[in-house]
DNA sequence: TATATAATGTTATAATATAACAGTTTTGGA
DNA sequence: TCCAAAACTGTTATATTATAACATTATATA
């Protein structure tokens, strides 16, 4: 995705960000969270949810689809991860919501995905549904094409 | 949606374009094609597959998974209904596409689907794209919460 | 310590979608 | 016209994604 990635800190960071964001919020990481959580950080590709559970399955988890789904509602439902709906995949997320709306870049190429924070993109967004009457509460956008490093190849 | 839809005016129009472009792309409309289509334009909500499936059967039509993927397929392709990722489902489209973006409003309270052509969403992503180096291909855009109808009630 | 709440385990099944191959219809060219 | 290729549809089976429902275990706190 960038160049000179260093993606362990990456993954240090979402973990740092979960236990805060737990801590706020009350409730917990548990182990099985936690693994998941840092299943979707393996890479910048979104992860599904049958490949986690897969993957917690050859260590020492319990290998049972609902396990793996709630760890992931869980997770959603803290921002701590999105779904990406075009792929019924699973991503983390490090960014900071404030409104409750996700964008994405995902490339066909390489399946990276970069999440957008681009405050002119909720603008139009928030301006076209006032001029329809509409009362937005949750934005999803998912744009798909070839990520910078795939072009120049 | 709105107040005062004429809906078979709707359906009426959607045939007529569907018509329209296969003569243009040298494809057909066939019946069950045909059939698939208007019942993504039995209303403004978007149908589910198996939806379908129930449907067709309760007709002369041949009840089988396949033969709905294969009609979904083709009528995506051209463009004709498009499906809402957030939902798993298919609406029906009367928009005329040049850039392979689609922006829809869809009411939580009532179910029903509204598409955009908002030009100045469109002019922000291309911009946002541009900005991180992506070369866009295909957007798409789900805008959830309450519909102007809803909203007064 | 009792007990309520949260979290996890377990079985079963629902919902969504596609692979693979067989048969039929349509189309376009010899 | 008739043949071959292409497009379309039929059919069986199965893959993929997700949830319902209930049992058990861990944790927090009165």
């Amino acid at each position: 995705m960038w160049k000179r990635h260093r993606h362990k800190k990456c993954i240090k960071e979402a973990l740092q960000r979960a236990e805060q964001i737990c801590l706020e919020r009350k409730c917990k990481l548990t182990p099985i969270r936690k693994k998941v959580l840092e299943l979707t950080w393996k890479s910048h590709k979104p992860i599904k949810a049958y490949d986690i559970l897969a993957q917690l399955s050859s260590e020492d988890f319990i290998e049972k689809p609902p396990t793996v789904y709630r760890a992931l509602d869980f997770l959603l439902d803290k921002n701590l991860i999105h779904r990406i709906e075009s792929q019924n995949a699973y991503v983390g997320c490090n960014l900071n919501h404030h409104g409750l709306d996700s964008k994405f870049f995902i490339c066909d190429a390489c399946n990276e995905v970069e999440e957008l924070a681009e405050s002119r993109i909720n603008k139009a967004l928030t301006e076209a549904s006032k001029k329809q009457g509409f009362i937005p509460k949750l934005v999803n956008v998912e744009i798909h094409g070839t990520c910078a490093q795939c072009a120049q190849q």
